[in-house]
RNA sequence: CGGGGCGUGGCGCAGCCUGGAAGCGCACUUGACUGGGGGUCAAGAGGUCGCUGGUUCAAAUCCAGUCGCCCCGACCA
């Protein structure tokens, strides 16, 4: 490839709304162009990244036995309907309607149409296990995307359904996707952390995340520095303490006159707040709910929506708080008519000081359950930087990150809902045991460039990298370095390898810095100065020094070197 | 959906407050010089000032509406 025929040019200056550091280093380089707010173009030099980075995904899934095949984006809205999902997606799924008006939906992910090829390909048990995925685009009318590749709304997914007999077979279909994700992100060159997640959307047991570690991440998860234990904040447990052991004490009504929050009930007592019950109120599924969490804990909603099993969840608004009689500041969730949530803290946790349902009055010595009893207990506290690790007592630290993949166990859900069953061997139908397993190529893209690159440029791994030489003639004006150039780009070429010659009438400085910005892992110079010496200088990507090949050489020079650039 | 910001040649920006001939840098074209880290000179091409309506003798500039993009939040694989 000659650089001046490449189709992308290189910027001097990003645009103005390409804010990250990735994004503006792939904006600039002519890899990426914005169409719309989270639709971006590939252009040449991005695709072959992206193709590249496909293929290491089809490599591994191949590897660990996936068998890849193509679904349709477009799926008729029945599919959805028939799942249940088309509610729980709701306006984040893009639908259309056909000349008939009939309805269809541009596939966020693809379980359904999965599910619909299941049925008609696998009867028997001797048919299972399978593994299939794709390689597609999805759509996704997210509420907002953003940074660039990081959030967008039609995107490219690797998708990989996993279909056993039973859970063991699972576990073992989950445990392959596991490792060969693992390798996927080692090849890839982003370091990723595995987290416990929750499931979300896609229902379903077990999950977890392959975490990116970075300050760009919308993601916050909770890590243990000593026992490594790490989740998603969504699911992340701490350990709360151990509930004193104290006899439970007579209720009694006390003045706090003024007091509306939690700090300053435990000033006015002169008790940590953790001996006090915070009442919280939320909306679920338009219903009210009465949240019942120790004072020194707060809420984390989405622990509370799967604790609920609803759909939504928000806050009460301060108009609802009054139509519900509720006291704000001295709720109690005694005689509480609404369903009532308690966090698992404060459900055994004797004598704690709650609300008396009356302006500037609270209670003492409220105890669980025997003066209120709450409909659900559970753990819905959302974990905080040094609380402490569950399973060893060392402070959590938080960290903001990336989602790069995501595993799945889903079960039976999707198989009973839409009759994907199989014969046994025992003669009866069962549902097949599913797993979901899902890579954003765009995504992870990002992601390699964030992890890998300069304040000159992108610095690509040689299995990622567009191509692999970046041939940079200078003093074309000269017959003998102009020949010697060609030739080297044939020899290399001929090689097998994958060149980018910049033959640009451009000066030295100019083609310096675009074979940094583009950051190919090696860069070639024939020059008049090198062609003093009969050489050509050399110089990787990521090395601060250039080193001479000699001409006759050369070609032999460059292979070896970027061999050892391999990863 | 709530809050904030921005729309002026391909990119980055000024001009708007205080209405009166659309500018600057980069990039692009042609020529000359230069030639190892974004070089110099000269001559050029390129813009419905996001869109619609209004005010005015006159609108990039003032007013109203609308569309788009970015960021924060809500939400979300």
């Amino acid at each position: 490839m000659r650089l001046a025929n490449l189709f992308g040019r290189r910027l001097r200056e990003a645009p103005a709304d390409a804010e990250l550091t990735y994004q503006q280093l792939l904006v600039r380089g002519g890899f990426i162009q914005q169409l719309s707010a989270g639709i971006y173009m590939y252009l040449p030099l991005g695709w072959r990244v992206h193709q590249k980075l496909e293929q290491i995904v089809r490599d591994e899934m191949n590897r660990a036995g996936g068998q890849e095949l193509r679904m349709p984006a477009l799926q008729p809205l029945e599919l959805w309907e028939a799942s249940g999902r088309r509610e729980k997606y709701g306006a984040g799924l893009f639908t259309l309607l056909d000349r008939r008006e009939r309805g269809y939906a541009l596939g966020p992910t693809h379980e359904e149409v999965f599910v619909e090829a299941y049925k008609h390909n696998v009867q028997s048990y001797r048919d299972l296990p399978q593994l299939v995925y794709q390689i597609q685009n999805k759509f996704r009318d997210e509420p907002r995307p953003r940074g660039g590749l990081l959030r967008l709304r039609e995107f490219t997914m690797k998708d990989l359904y996993s279909f056993d007999e039973n859970w063991e077979g699972l576990d073992r279909s989950y445990r392959a996707m596991y490792d060969a994700y693992v390798r996927v992100f080692d090849r890839a060159g982003v370091p990723v952390v595995p987290v416990q997640a929750d499931s979300g959307t896609m229902g379903g047991k077990d999950s977890q995340e392959f975490i990116f570690v970075t300050e760009m991440g919308e993601d916050t998860i909770v890590l243990c520095p000593k026992c490594g234990y790490s989740a998603n904040t969504e699911k992340a447990i701490f350990a709360k303490g151990t509930p004193a052991s104290e006899d439970a004490l007579s209720l009694e009504e006390v003045d706090t006159p003024g007091v509306k929050t939690i700090e300053a009930l435990a000033k006015h007592l002169g008790i940590p707040e953790s001996k006090t019950a915070k009442a919280v109120f939320y909306v679920a599924d338009g219903q009210p709910v009465f949240v019942v969490i120790r004072g020194d804990l707060d809420v984390n909603e989405v622990k509370l929506l799967n604790a609920l099993a609803a759909l939504e969840v928000r806050p009460m608004s301060d108009e609802e708080v009054v139509e519900h009689g509720l006291v704000a500041g001295s709720a109690s969730p005694i005689g509480q008519t609404m369903t009532v949530i308690a966090d698992d803290s404060v459900a055994d946790a004797p004598n704690l000081v709650a609300g008396a349902n009356k302006a500037d009055r609270h209670l003492l010595n409220t105890n669980h359950p025997r003066d209120w009893k709450a409909d659900v207990v559970a753990d819905i506290a959302l974990a905080r930087a040094g609380d402490p690790c569950s399973n060893c007592g060392a402070g959590l630290e938080l960290k903001r990150g990336l989602e790069m993949g995501h595993v799945f166990k889903l079960g039976t859900v999707y198989a009973e809902k839409m009759g994907a069953t199989f014969l046994a061997a025992d003669g009866t139908e069962k549902p097949a045991v599913m797993g979901s397993y899902g890579i954003g190529i765009d995504r992870l893209l990002a992601a390699v460039v964030e992890a890998n690159h300069d304040e000159r440029g992108i610095i690509w791994p040689r299995t990622l990298a567009p191509y692999d030489v970046h041939l940079v003639a200078l003093n074309l004006e000269q017959a003998e370095v102009k020949k010697a150039a060609e030739r080297l780009y044939e020899q290399l070429v001929g090689l097998g390898l994958e060149v980018v010659l910049d033959d640009r009438d451009e000066s030295p400085g100019i083609k310096f810095n675009d074979a940094d910005l583009i950051g190919l892992p090696l860069r070639a110079t024939v020059s008049s100065r090198s062609m003093k010496e009969q050489s050509v200088e050399l110089k990787p990507r990521a090395a601060d020094e250039a080193s001479l090949a000699p001409l006759e050489q050369a070609a032999e020079t460059v292979q070896a070197l970027l061999r050892s650039e391999e990863r």
